[in-house]
RNA sequence: GCACCCGUAGCUCAAUUGGAUAGAGCACCAGACUACGAAUCUGGGGGCUAGGGGUUCGAGUCCCUUCGGGUGCGCCA
């Protein structure tokens, strides 16, 4: 399936070849060829001229004017000139334009896929919450990027592999069985207090919710007092472990339930506890001992304010700083069990074992302070394969009801749940709101807006320009036969007859998906994707417009049928754009509007 | 105090990764239904891209700096 960009920009290289013979290399890679940004200009423009002038030894509009020259005869192009300071402007002929459709007809959902990634294998990481609680709004951005990015890379031709780190050792899960272990004893009939519970629990009762309350009937049903014999609380020797996993599992089977619902789904779970008793982090910490970096030293205190309990201490270190970190990170804590940036380097060198060129982390904004010694870490286990890792920041998300905030506190109660904003708001609604924002931007989720049936609401106006697409094909079908307007059948359309303006404009619009998408894989901006199909409906409900005002620029003309073809031919090509496109986003195409 | 992310129209956000005159929606004003779905569309006003300096053919984008918001800062994950 051809770029018409890519197309285009073949020919812009050959042409600057020709004129500028021995051009270097990441000259000719500078060389774009875009999307005008004022549609006046043309269909594409190229800086060519502008980033060859210097080698080339030329002023930039002398070397335009002999760029436009050779460009001038090649076929696909109706017209070139220069202009401003040396940029080219290309028109494409007409039928350039209107050969896209039976091609986009042809491709169907697969349309905008490429092989920019061809062979390259992509870990691509994401949501990882702690099995210590219900997933909640502030997990479910990184959800729903990861699972985008997932899908925009693989229509990208990479390969991806999805993955979930499940953080179930350290204190944090200790912590989880106690509470779980109290519900339990809840259960089983002994009561008590939270303070005198808390007490007893090491680092006191972390997670008093009560999404543990069925957690601790369950362990009642499964073992009925046996973990509490004599009605007090037992030397955890005999239940912990077996208590913690119990509530992890549980944990995990909930989280992928919300998951589910969200629509996410990822191949790969991992186990920090399975990683750690494998060996994994061990073996990875020797690696990098024996590159000479481990080391045992002594780490500055942290500027300002002291933490109370700071004091010099003697600790493994790992050289972070050799690759660009602050200073060096700590692997072991003071009782000698791994920090969690050890266990993570275990991680990350299975990642690597197991076979990827690009690590891919999507982190909550919290993580930000960690990125650095993590790349660094990557890149030291990495050495010459050139694997990199990219981590991708989530930044917080407000959420707005009424126009006030809603406030994420345990304590008040008004914690949102990630199943919660799905029964509120749907699925779709869900994650096409957080795609319309870049990542690495903190966003507003007015929980109203999102459910207005506007403009004003992204998900609704493409769905309705998909659904109104829909529409025109089923009464075609109808007065047509339903063999005369299926995809197969349209692609045979003469789009020749297709010439006004609006229509040239959606197959403009058109044209640019497999260069957007590209682009926005290399980027990792799923949102960009979002955007698109926004401005794709938008031209959509511009041109159905255009049928009002004028009859002749309808659709459906009961007196030419191979015009309504052709125009239901450019309809067909719309959905399917808007279905390749939702598909990335993991959002529904509607038939109709209810 | 230090590091990272961010700062664009009154509000919510884009800007093809350094490209031409910074764009959409909401809100505001004025228009289009005898109609393939008006839940849509057309037109209008609105900007020193937080401030200042630098790099070059060219900066919202890169570098320095000031201000403002967020996040983090050895034994949490």
């Amino acid at each position: 399936m051809s770029d018409l960009f890519a197309t285009v920009r073949n020919h812009v290289l050959d042409a600057l070849r020709a004129v500028v013979p021995d051009l270097p290399d990441e000259i000719l890679a500078r060389v774009e060829v875009t999307p005008p940004r004022d549609p006046a200009h043309g269909d594409m423009a190229t800086n060519a001229a502008l980033v060859a002038a210097k080698p080339a030894k030329m002023a930039p509009p002398k070397l335009a004017e002999a760029l436009v020259n050779a460009l001038r005869q090649v076929p696909l192009l109706a017209e070139v000139a220069s202009a401003g300071p040396g940029f080219i402007n290309l028109r494409l002929q007409q039928s350039a334009l209107q050969a896209l459709l039976p091609e986009i007809l042809h491709a169907g959902i697969h349309y905008g896929d490429s092989q920019t990634g061809a062979g390259r294998r992509v870990n691509l990481e994401y949501v990882s919450a702690n099995p210590t609680g219900p997933m909640h709004i502030g997990h479910c951005r990184g959800a729903v990027v990861g699972d985008a990015l997932a899908n925009l890379m693989q229509k990208a031709g990479f390969d991806v592999t999805r993955e979930y780190y499940i953080n179930d050792a350290g204190n944090q899960v200790q912590a989880l069985a106690w509470a779980a272990y109290w519900r339990y004893l809840q259960a089983i009939g002994i009561s008590i207090s939270e303070e005198d519970f808390a007490a007893q629990a090491p680092g006191g009762l972390q997670y008093r919710g009560d999404y543990l309350v069925p957690v601790g009937e369950k362990l009642a049903a499964a073992y009925g007092d046996r973990l509490a014999p004599g009605g007090v609380v037992a030397d955890p020797a005999g239940w912990l472990d077996l208590v913690r996993d119990f509530t992890i599992e549980a944990m995990m089977s909930e989280i992928r339930e919300d998951l589910a619902g969200l629509g996410v789904r990822q191949e790969v779970f991992v186990s920090e506890r399975k990683m750690l008793e494998s060996g994994a982090v061990d073996r990875a910490i020797d690696i990098l001992t024996a590159k000479g970096l481990i080391y045992q030293g002594i780490l500055e205190p942290p500027k300002g304010k002291l933490p109370d309990d700071w004091e010099a201490r003697e600790q493994t270190l790992f050289r972070s700083t050799n690759f660009g970190d602050d200073v060096d990170r700590p692997l072991r804590k003071s009782d000698g069990t791994n920090t969690y940036f050890a266990n993570d380097i275990g991680y990350h060198a299975d990642k690597l074992a197991r076979g990827a060129d690009i690590l891919i982390d999507v982190w909550g904004a919290d993580h930000g302070g960690y990125v650095s010694r993590m790349q660094s870490a990557v890149k030291a286990l990495a050495g010459d394969s050139n694997v990199t890792l990219d981590v991708l920041l989530c930044q917080i998300v407000h959420v707005m009801r009424e126009g006030v905030p809603v406030r994420m506190s345990k304590r008040a109660g008004t914690y949102v749940t990630l199943r919660d904003l799905i029964d509120w708001v749907g699925r779709d609604a869900v994650r096409f709101t957080m795609l319309m924002r870049k990542p690495d931007a903190q966003m507003e989720f007015d929980l109203d807006a999102v459910v207005a049936q506007t403009r004003e609401n992204p998900v609704f106006y493409v769905q309705y320009a998909h659904a109104r697409c829909r529409s025109v094909l089923r009464g075609a079908a109808q007065s047509l036969g339903a063999d005369r307007v299926s995809d197969h059948a349209l692609a045979s359309a003469d789009t020749s007859l297709l010439q006004s303006a609006p229509e040239l404009d959606v197959m403009r619009r058109l044209m640019a998906w497999p260069r957007l998408v590209e682009g926005a894989a290399l980027a990792r901006e799923p949102h960009r994707i979002a955007f698109f199909l926004y401005e794709l409906a938008g031209d959509f409900h511009m041109l159905w417009n255009r049928g009002k005002d004028d009859a002749a620029l309808r659709f459906l003309q009961p007196e030419d049928t191979k015009g309504t073809l052709a125009r239901l031919a450019l309809v067909a090509c719309v959905a399917g754009a808007i279905r390749s496109g939702l598909a990335v986003l993991g959002v529904e195409p509607v038939e109709e509007m209810r």
